[in-house]
DNA sequence: CCGGAATACTTCGTACACGAAACTTTCGCC
DNA sequence: GGCGAAAGTTTCGTGTACGAAGTATTCCGG
C-alpha cells in the first residue's frame, strides 16, 4: 500500500516525465525540421499526406489536433512554398483537399523522420511487458479521462441552455 | 512475444494517448484560466509564484519548459494586469525577480485547479500497482530519451567543432 | 422547393513559442 | 584592475494556436 504522500509525489513525477516526453519529442521535430528549411508542423503535415494521400482540410486538422484556422494557416506557408496545392472537392464545394505537389513529395521522402520520432524509437527498445503494461495505464488512462471530459462538457451544454432559457 | 506488427501498433497507441492525454489536459487548463480571464500558460505561472514564492524569470522558464523570451511575454501581459511586479535583485543586478501583487495572490487562491489538473485527477484514481508500474516504465523512457538526446547533442557540438576547424 | 440549421473553410485579433541578436551586468583570469 | 567570456534578460521576426465572426455551400424539415 503506498501512502498518500507517496502518490502524490509519483503523481508528480509521471506528469513530469510525461511532459517532458512530449516537448522533448516535440523540440527534436522541430529540429530534423529545420535542417530542411521547414517548421515541425510543416513537417508533421508534409509526412501524413505522404502516408495518406490528399485529405480534406478538416480532417488534417483532427489528425494533428489543431483547430481548422491554425492548419489554414500552416497549409497557406506551405502552398506558397510550393510543396502542397489545395484542391476544392467537386462533390462538395465546402471542402477543400491538400495534395503533394511533387516537390513536396520528394522532400517529404528524402526526411527519415517520424512525428515524434524519439518517442518511438525509444519506446520500441522496451520489453514485450513494458509495452503491454504501459499500454494497459496509458488505455484506462485515456478512458477516463475522455468520460470526465464528456461529463464535463454536458454540465457546461447545460449551463448554456439554462442561461439561454432564463 | 509481440509479432513486430503488434509492436507497431502499440507503440502508435502509446504515442497517440500520451497526446491525447497532454493536448487535452491543456486545452482543460486554458479553458478553466478563461473562466477568470487569463490564458493558460498565465494561470500556470500564476499558480507557481503562489506555490514557490518569488523567483527569477529564468528559473520560472526553467519550471515551465519555455524559454526565456517567451516568459518575458508572459510577464509583460500579466504585469500590465496588475497581477505580478519585476523586481531587480540587488545581490546580481542582472536577475529579475517575479513577484505576485495582491491582487495576483488572491486570483491565484481563489483558483482550485492545478496545473494539468485533470491529468491529475485521473491518475489518483489509479491503483497502486497501475501507479508503480507507469512509473517504472516511463522512468525507463525518460532516462533513454535524455541519453539519446545527450549523445545527440554531443555529435552536433563535433559537428559544429570540425565545421569550425576547416 | 425553400428557408434556416449545419458544415467546411477563411479571416482577424491576441497570445504563446522559439531562435538570433542586442544589452547589461558579473565573472574569471592575467 | 581591466578585459574578454559568460550569464540574465529583452527585443525582434516568424510561425503556430485558438476562438469568434464571416462566407460559401449543403442539408433538412415542413
Amino acid at each position: 500500500m503506498l501512502s498518500d504522500d507517496d502518490q502524490t509525489t509519483h503523481i508528480d513525477e509521471i506528469v513530469e516525465t510525461i511532459v517532458y516526453l512530449y516537448t522533448e519529442s516535440r523540440r527534436l521535430t522541430k529540429q530534423a525540421a529545420r535542417e530542411i528549411g521547414l517548421t515541425g508542423p510543416q513537417l508533421t503535415v508534409l509526412k501524413l499526406l505522404d502516408t495518406l494521400g490528399d485529405v480534406s482540410l478538416s480532417s488534417l486538422s483532427e489528425r494533428i489536433r489543431a483547430q481548422n484556422s491554425t492548419v489554414t494557416g500552416i497549409i497557406d506557408r506551405m502552398e506558397r512554398e510550393g510543396l502542397v496545392v489545395r484542391e476544392r472537392s467537386t462533390a462538395d464545394r465546402r471542402v477543400v483537399y491538400i495534395r503533394l505537389t511533387e516537390k513536396g513529395r520528394e522532400l517529404a521522402r528524402s526526411v527519415p523522420v517520424e512525428p515524434m520520432e524519439i518517442f518511438r524509437t525509444v519506446l520500441s527498445t522496451l520489453s514485450s511487458d513494458d509495452t503491454r503494461d504501459l499500454l494497459r495505464v496509458l488505455g484506462k488512462l485515456g478512458k477516463r479521462v475522455r468520460a470526465l471530459v464528456r461529463e464535463h462538457e454536458a454540465v457546461s451544454a447545460d449551463d448554456r441552455r439554462k442561461a439561454a432559457g432564463s
